[in-house]
RNA sequence: UCCUCGGUAGCUCAAUGGUAGAGUAGGUGGCUGUUAACCACUUGGCUGCAAGUUCGAAUCUUGCCCGAGGAGCCA
């Protein structure tokens, strides 16, 4: 076949080759395809060189035979090098010898530009630090790759999730006038003549919308101006914030369930080459079913004290206790009625007992750690006004959120999920860091 | 902010007071089925910065810079 193309001055770009990704290069078994992408790996050998190339969609070994493709295109080839990019031409073949079980015996080939100096992340291993600040290239590599492709799935299974049960998204602002909580450190920007922050919820928005729309949800940046320096943190992490009007705890608690298991299932169900990549083990993933076990806070307590921890009732969880918690249980876990004094200003006193709110956590399992916050909203305007007093936060600032209390108050109530602490979750990752394109940490903020 | 660990070749690391080394990447040559290919040869260094101790410091001391892990706080 190359033979005749070449004789006959045929072998331009189209002639008889169908572009392809490698992804779907199995459906094109004996075509002739056309490829591009960049050089991941090349063995060269006197003869015959085997070229892995990466295009995006996946990694395919192309076999380059010198007598098919001529001295001039055979000798271009052994000076390519890692990540140069390249487009070529060649026949599909499935063959057992090949990684993946398919291959390109390739008989055209073009550079489509070199690589000036060389690579520098090589097949090694490398240093967190290395990588990180390499990250615009770290993208590139394979498991880098797969963790981004699960993140944009996870992604899209949320929009869908809220489609299909009518929730209205609705944006939250980033520049907000005051801290949403109070609680934590926010990242202060200019704002002509005023001063700004760079939201940390959109929350307080979203009670808004819910009194509008009945059922919404956000999904956006967030920011955390905390000195924390832990594998669950980061400066700028996305937050998907659902809110619900004319809910209680237990719709909350509900849709927390079904909205992750959802997600997982989905995730098992399309991209499983990808969770292969990360050498995930799917099986803890596969039992995330509901219905999901639920305790109180007491009884949470009660279990880390059984189990020999020294833990006062009325301190929060940290993350080693998360952990000792989750490992009680085969799927993530919903820990529900919290003392008041360690939660947000907004929560609805717990009716049966003052002490406590209906705030409901989600711990998800493997040492991932709290995935979900959230609850009721408390609807009394005098408890409100009193809560923040006690918190001393700014009433100005507040009267808006005030007035949603005024003006046909309902119950209500939502979540908070840290996309980015889900996606490490199911990606199997240590650090969150890996499961956002660019991540944000206390000491980097470049690339 | 606090605690712990680290910084040596492009990268990953070794060298515990006495000539700075290996693997890998890069370069050259060989090889028609490689799977982290292999074989031979080869380029590559202000040991994070500054001062000190010593005949002699990558190594010991002090200070600083940079990074990582964790705590607190949170998603």
């Amino acid at each position: 076949m190359a033979d005749y193309i070449r004789a006959n001055g045929l072998y331009r770009r189209d002639f008889v080759a169908t572009s392809a990704t490698v992804r779907e290069l199995k459906q094109h078994d004996g075509q002739r395809v056309e490829l591009q992408g960049w050089v991941y790996k090349l063995r060269a050998k006197g003869k015959l060189a085997f070229l892995h190339l990466r295009d995006g969609s996946g990694i395919v070994q192309t076999i380059v035979n010198k007598q098919e493709v001529g001295e001039e295109v055979f000798a271009r080839i052994k000076t390519l090098t890692q990540e140069a990019a390249i487009r070529l031409r060649g026949t599909v073949k499935l063959d057992e010898r090949a990684p993946g079980g398919v291959e390109v015996a390739v008989d055209d080939l073009e550079v489509v530009s070199e690589v000036e100096g060389e690579y520098p992340i090589s097949l090694q291993a490398h240093g967190i630090d290395f990588l990180l600040s390499k990250r615009h290239l770290w993208l590139r590599s394979s498991q880098q790759h797969a963790t981004l492709r699960v993140r944009s799935e996870v992604i899209q299974a949320i929009h869908d999730f809220f489609y299909a049960r009518q929730f209205v998204h609705v944006d939250a602002p980033v520049f907000t006038p005051a801290a949403c909580e109070g609680t934590t450190n926010l990242f202060e920007v200019k704002y002509f003549d005023d001063t700004a922050y760079l939201t940390q919820s959109g929350q307080l928005y979203m009670e808004a919308a819910a009194m509008a729309h009945g059922k919404v949800y956000c999904f956006g940046p967030t920011f955390r101006a905390e000195r924390s320096k832990t594998r669950r943190h980061l400066t700028e992490f996305w937050m998907v914030e659902p809110e619900m009007a004319f809910a209680g705890l237990d719709d909350v608690m509900d849709l927390a369930e079904e909205f992750l298991e959802s997600i997982v299932q989905r995730v098992l169900e399309r991209c499983p080459e990808e969770l292969a990549t990360l050498e995930r083990d799917t099986s803890s993933l596969e039992r995330v079913k509901r219905p999901f076990p639920r305790v109180t806070y007491d009884e949470a307590v009660k279990l880390l004290q059984d189990q020999g921890h020294e833990f006062e009732w009325g301190n929060d969880f940290g993350a080693p206790d998360e952990t000792a918690i989750s490992a009680h249980f085969d799927r993530p876990v919903l820990v529900h009625r919290w003392p008041k004094a360690i939660k947000a200003f907004y929560m609805r006193p717990d009716p049966d007992d003052e002490r406590l709110v209906l705030g409901v956590d989600v711990i998800a399992p493997e040492g991932a750690g709290e995935v979900i916050g959230g609850g009721e909203r408390a609807t009394d305007l005098g408890f409100l006004l009193e809560q923040i007093k006690l918190h001393e936060l700014p009433q100005e600032a507040f009267e808006w959120y005030l007035d949603l209390r005024r003006y046909g108050s309902v119950p209500h109530g939502g979540f908070g999920l840290g996309l980015e602490r889900l996606v490490a979750w199911i990606c199997g990752r240590e650090h969150v860091r890996e499961a956002i394109p660019f991540p944000r940490t206390l000491y980097r903020k470049e690339p």
